[in-house]
DNA sequence: CTCCGGCCTCACGTCGCGTGAGGGTCAAGC
DNA sequence: GCTTGACCCTCACGCGACGTGAGGCCGGAG
């Protein structure tokens, strides 16, 4: 029968000896029983109930609330499972929510605005989940001016258009040439189809600088909607040219 | 001149007396001065210290280690925003893991598979803010941003995709809403859209200033294949959003 | 039979405060 | 001028969740 001692299972937690220990003591997690020697030995229920106390703990409950909710009987393990994820999404919110004042706290400081010190501090004022419901109102609320539409034109004429999209596929052309001929990234020719990519860029649209150049190759493999037009184009052609776009940037920037 | 009492400064802040007391004893943040009295007075410099402190707080750093970060005076203001718009970042993907982990043991369990031990506890293994020191010097001590894009993305796991494509559809349904609203391109809701697209490229993928952010709108409308994406959200979105991004790019270097 | 790694039980230390105890301060109202 | 009540001060001990040894007992490999 599969059990595990302290240390193994601390190992495949990834916590320490003395926190099982101290788990132990506050009766958070017992062992499932002990050897001759006094061993402790745990086996698969109290590994579960470990994961669990683990997540909850993350979450950043005391452990005295978590056990109370684990030796709660009423509640089903699946309940477990979807009120965790509602917690974790709670936490997220709360962080992105952060992440909103530091923005704000940029654009203030770029902007040379001074914020009033309950802006300053309001975000952190909110206490786990209070007002959801008010937060939705305020959200939903202005759904309200969503009202006419009202194109802006594009500054780019039809023949621009055209002119483009067939640039942009001769260079791409170029790119899937190289890539499915087996070249590697820092290979001369995909060194030189990428600078082809950047000087079509720098014609056509804006100054692209090798630096410049490195975000946008980087912005194919992150952001997924870049990403599929070029995995259309060819598997693994995505982070192919990324490398490609470095190698040559690094090439562009020795002289 | 403003001045606060501890009273008023913790109730602004949402913290305690004592807490403010414990921040004095260990240096941390102490008051500009004492009155007469032997009250404590604080004041504006110190009440953005006090932001700075909660923030890293709520990040789950030591005290002692934030006391280093910001008297680390080679960090300038805004570097701090930056970073801990990372940390954010990293820490939001954490939890992203830990709901992906419950994804998958609600699944397991429905399925009425047995995960492996390993499998079980790999989501807690990743000690996210293991050594801030190493780590910041890895990331901010190259300055070149590609570095910072590559070591990220590469971490990204499939919930963090997720994560990042419900955040991309909450920041187009802001600029659909600025936009079939009515609003003009150089309008304060246009531009804080689009100041909300930097920030969320910035938080996910790279570094995204003003002028880069510049390149990317003059692509929505030069490459087809991106253009159809925005033009595909509302018709006319794509020009609409680059002028926006253009208007706010000159606002925010307006300082 | 002896190592060496792992296990055991105390037991004190640490961090970030909470929670009084005992006492001074200050603006308001009687 | 005196009281009242809210606020401030400084100790100083307590607590949660462990960290960190100290000192000693297994158990398998050589």
């Amino acid at each position: 029968m599969s059990g595990y001692t302290v240390g193994q299972l601390a190992r495949l937690a990834g916590v320490t000896v003395r926190t099982l220990h101290h788990y132990d003591e506050v009766g958070l997690l017992s062992p499932g029983g002990r050897t001759r020697a006094g061993y402790r030995r745990y086996d698969d229920a109290e590994l579960d109930r470990l994961q669990q106390i683990l997540f909850y703990r993350e979450l950043g409950f005391p452990l005295e609330e978590i056990a109370a909710i684990l030796d709660d009987r009423s509640v089903s393990p699946t309940e477990h499972l979807r009120r965790q994820r509602e917690l974790i999404g709670d936490r997220i919110r709360k962080l992105e929510d952060l992440a909103a004042a530091v923005e704000r706290a940029m654009e203030a400081r770029t902007l040379g605005i001074q914020l009033t010190p309950e802006e300053k501090f309001e975000v952190f004022g909110k206490d786990y989940q209070e007002n959801w419901e008010d937060e939705a109102e305020q959200r939903w609320g202005d759904t309200d001016a969503w009202k006419q539409s009202q194109a802006k034109t594009s500054t780019y004429t039809k023949a621009d258009w055209e002119r483009i999209k067939a640039e942009t596929d001769a260079v791409n052309d170029a790119l899937v040439a190289a890539f499915t001929a087996g070249a590697a990234p820092d290979s001369p020719e995909a060194m030189d189809a990428a600078e082809q990519h950047r000087g079509h860029i720098g014609l056509n649209f804006y100054e692209c600088a090798p630096q410049m150049h490195r975000c946008l190759g980087d912005m194919y493999v992150a952001d997924e909607r870049f990403t599929a037009t070029y995995e259309q184009l060819a598997p693994g052609l995505a982070g192919w040219l990324r490398d490609a776009i470095h190698a040559n940037a690094d090439r562009q920037e020795q002289s």
